[in-house]
DNA sequence: CACGTATTGAGATTAGGTCGCAATAAGATA
DNA sequence: TATCTTATTGCGACCTAATCTCAATACGTG
C-alpha cells in the first residue's frame, strides 16, 4: 500500500493543526484513497454508508476540507461550466497533474508538463506572485468523441485507443 | 469603439443560429462589453436595472450562455475553491489569456503566456484531444499580501507595484 | 399588418453546500 | 483508569446560485 506515508502525513497534519484523529477522518482518508480518480462528496458519502460506516453529509464535506488543507487531496471543479459540484482527489505521490475532460463523454484524461509547470512559475516569479494551487483544464473531444464526419485528416487516428499517461511535453 | 465588430459578429451568430435580435440581448451585450473584468450574472444583472433597463434574472441567465455560445463571452469559476459563481468576461480582441488570483485580497491578475499555449496544443494533439475551451488559474498571494514576515530575500520585491500586463512567457 | 413561435418575466423549484446546536467522544490530566 | 474539557459529530434547517414552468409578449417572416 503506497498510502500509507500519506497516512502519517495526514496525522502529522491532524496533530500538527491542533485537530483530534476521529474515527470519521480516517475512515473517509481511507476510502479516498482507496478509489481512484475524481469523487464528488455525494458518492464518497455514498460509499462509505454503503461500507457500513454511517458518517453524517455535514462531517465529509468538513472532513473533505480538511483533507485538502492538508495537502493529501485536491478539490476542484471539473467539466468547466457543466459540473456545479466539487470534485476530491488524492494527491498522487505529490505529482501535479492537470485534465483534459471530454464534453461530450464526460471522460477525463489526466496529464503531466513539466514545461506548463515551469512556464507557470515563470509567470508567478514575473509578477511577485506566490503561487499555491492551481488548475488547468482544457475541455473538448476525446478521440472517441472526435468530429463524426472526418472529412479531412481523418488518417492519424489510427495510433490511438490505449496510450495513456505517459506523454510528457 | 473596438466593441462594434464584436456587437456585429454577435448579431451573424444569432441570426446565423436562427435567434432572435432582441432588446434584452442587445442591452446585455452593451453592458458586459462596457465593463472591464469579470462579472457575474447577479452584478450584470443590478446594473442593467440600474440603468433603467428592466430585464428578468432569469433572461440574464439564458442570454449569458448565448453570448458563451457565441463566443464572445467566456464563463468560468475563478477563486478556485473559493467562489461559488460563475464568473462572465468578454472576449479581449479574440486574446487567450489566464489568471492569477489572489487568495487574500481577491484581486484578479490576467496573464498571457504562447508558451502554455502552445504546449497545451501539443499536449492535445499528443492524446489525440481536439480543444475547445480551457480555464488556467493560479492562486496563491499577489505581491501586495505577500508574505508578511520576509525574513529571507525581502529585497527583490523593490521593482512592483505598477508593471502589470506585458510580461510574455 | 397579421400570424406563428421564440423569448420574456415572475415565481417556484432544485442542487450543492453550509450552519447551529445538542449529544458524543478524543485525549489531556491526575 | 476515571474525570474533565472541548473539538467533533449528526441532524435538520437554511442559504445561494442557477434552472425550470408557463402564461404573456414581441420578433420577424410572409
Amino acid at each position: 500500500m503506497a498510502e500509507i506515508r500519506e497516512k502519517e502525513q495526514f496525522l502529522a497534519y491532524l496533530r500538527g493543526a491542533g485537530h483530534r484523529v476521529t474515527a470519521e477522518r480516517l475512515a473517509l482518508f481511507d476510502e479516498i484513497f482507496a478509489q481512484h480518480g475524481h469523487l464528488d462528496a455525494e458518492a464518497l458519502h455514498a460509499a462509505m454508508r454503503s461500507q457500513g460506516r454511517k458518517i453524517s453529509r455535514a462531517t465529509v464535506y468538513r472532513n473533505l476540507d480538511l483533507l485538502v488543507a492538508s495537502g493529501l487531496a485536491t478539490k476542484q471543479r471539473l467539466g468547466g461550466s457543466g459540473d456545479r459540484r466539487f470534485l476530491y482527489e488524492h494527491v498522487h505521490s505529490g505529482q501535479r497533474h492537470d485534465h483534459l475532460v471530454c464534453a461530450a463523454c464526460g471522460r477525463v484524461v489526466e496529464f503531466v508538463s513539466p514545461g506548463i509547470a515551469a512556464l507557470q512559475t515563470e509567470i508567478c516569479r514575473a509578477h511577485g506572485f506566490v503561487p499555491n494551487h492551481h488548475t488547468l483544464e482544457i475541455r473538448g473531444l476525446c478521440q472517441a468523441c472526435a468530429p463524426p464526419e472526418g472529412t479531412m485528416e481523418s488518417s492519424r487516428r489510427s495510433m490511438a485507443k490505449s496510450a495513456e499517461g505517459d506523454i510528457r511535453v
